[in-house]
DNA sequence: GTCTATACACTGATAGAC
DNA sequence: GTCTATCAGTGTATAGAC
């Protein structure tokens, strides 16, 4: 039983089985989110999940290990794509337009994940390891060198101002990132904390980034 | 005793009586700022303070106490700054960079601040109320008012392209921070996790963002 | 696999002496 | 104001029956 852990958490489980890990890890995923890993408590997510303590601990020992499985999960969903955006072949104005889209829908589905993974990570930056290689590390060269030598081949064409590629990197992720991470304190302070207000912000905002992060390195 | 909290938290306070005080805040914003309310320990804190537990609640009776002080001391360190600086009647080129280069002073004092404000306030949005108002708001108007019409203006004049002042607000205030909230992620992706690194790269773009900025809005 | 009951450690908070 | 000692509550984790 406990191989299937080593293997493949899913490929050898029956439909059983899978029922009730999926419902545990979806229920850890919500209260994690939400309470951090010290403020989660066991016997919470085994409510939500529907069963009790003691089955929670017969399918991840400690919590510990379920967090970290959880993390891992959040983890592999989000950093991923941005190296997926970095290393593909598209024009750089297109690989943008491409990347701010599909970031921002992702962070429309899930708005709790990049403050659970920042904050996280600022208590225990240990984590990091391992999982970096493992989601983002290329098999040669690194990560930047792409997109770092198709903008310096852009500005010789003259159609790209010159930027750092790590720059720009930091200038579109924290664009798209942060008016989700501080939502509550910038819904508070610029828009009165009126929450539909602030939706529709953010939904003018996917055109705007787009146009601004683009504006700003067009010759 | 307890009306010195009232009317101002040290005036009437012994000399003694205010380093014990001010080595359990200290103490306390240390602790509380990396493990969060739920993470830290009132043990861990009496430690750091060279006291006991018992002296601990002798001075703010719960945990909970003493955190609501260290966070409204954290928050009314960076919020009310932004209410300065959009306000002020400076104009608006010279405005932003006064904003940004003295907002980055701040965030390299203080690097775990707004991480711990963000962090605290998803959790627990209802730690906003009364703070805004304290903190931030006007006697008339609202905060976005003065800069509002002051980009308005300048756009008549011909020197500023038309930009939404919360669009603009979010930017200045997203590409500041998220680059010290999202450290080790950032540090870990872009940088190899090389701190020296990092840390030049923080010290480069405090120009680069300034310039970054005004070039985005500049006719 | 799933449950009930329980062990055991830790934490916030208080009592009471000095 | 400051300490030692201690309590009551809560949380993780396990034992053992089904």
């Amino acid at each position: 039983m406990w191989l299937n852990y080593l293997v493949n958490t899913y490929s050898f489980m029956t439909e059983h089985e899978m029922n009730t890990e999926q419902k545990i890890l979806d229920a850890a995923k919500d209260i994690f989110q939400h309470k951090g890993m010290t403020g989660a408590r066991m016997q919470e997510i085994a409510d939500k999940a529907g069963i009790n303590k003691a089955l929670l601990h017969y399918y991840y020992r400690t919590k510990e290990k379920l967090f970290e499985k959880v993390f891992e999960l959040a983890f592999s969903l989000f950093i991923p794509k941005v190296k997926e955006m970095m290393t593909s072949d598209k024009p750089i104005f297109e690989k943008l337009e491409f990347f701010i889209e599909n970031y921002l829908n992702l962070l429309q589905k899930h708005p709790y994940i990049p403050g659970f993974i920042i904050n996280e990570l600022n208590r225990n930056p240990k984590m990091l390891v391992g999982l970096i290689e493992k989601n983002i590390q290329l098999k040669e060269g690194n990560l930047l060198g792409v997109i770092e030598s198709q903008i310096q081949h852009e500005v010789e064409l003259g159609i790209v101002k010159p930027i750092s590629a790590r720059n720009l990197m930091t200038n579109v992720i924290s664009l798209c990132i942060f008016p989700i991470v501080a939502r509550p304190i910038l819904q508070g302070v610029l828009f009165e904390n009126d929450k539909k207000e602030y939706d529709l912000f953010l939904e003018q905002r996917r055109a705007f980034v787009k146009e601004y992060i683009i504006n700003s390195i067009k010759v």
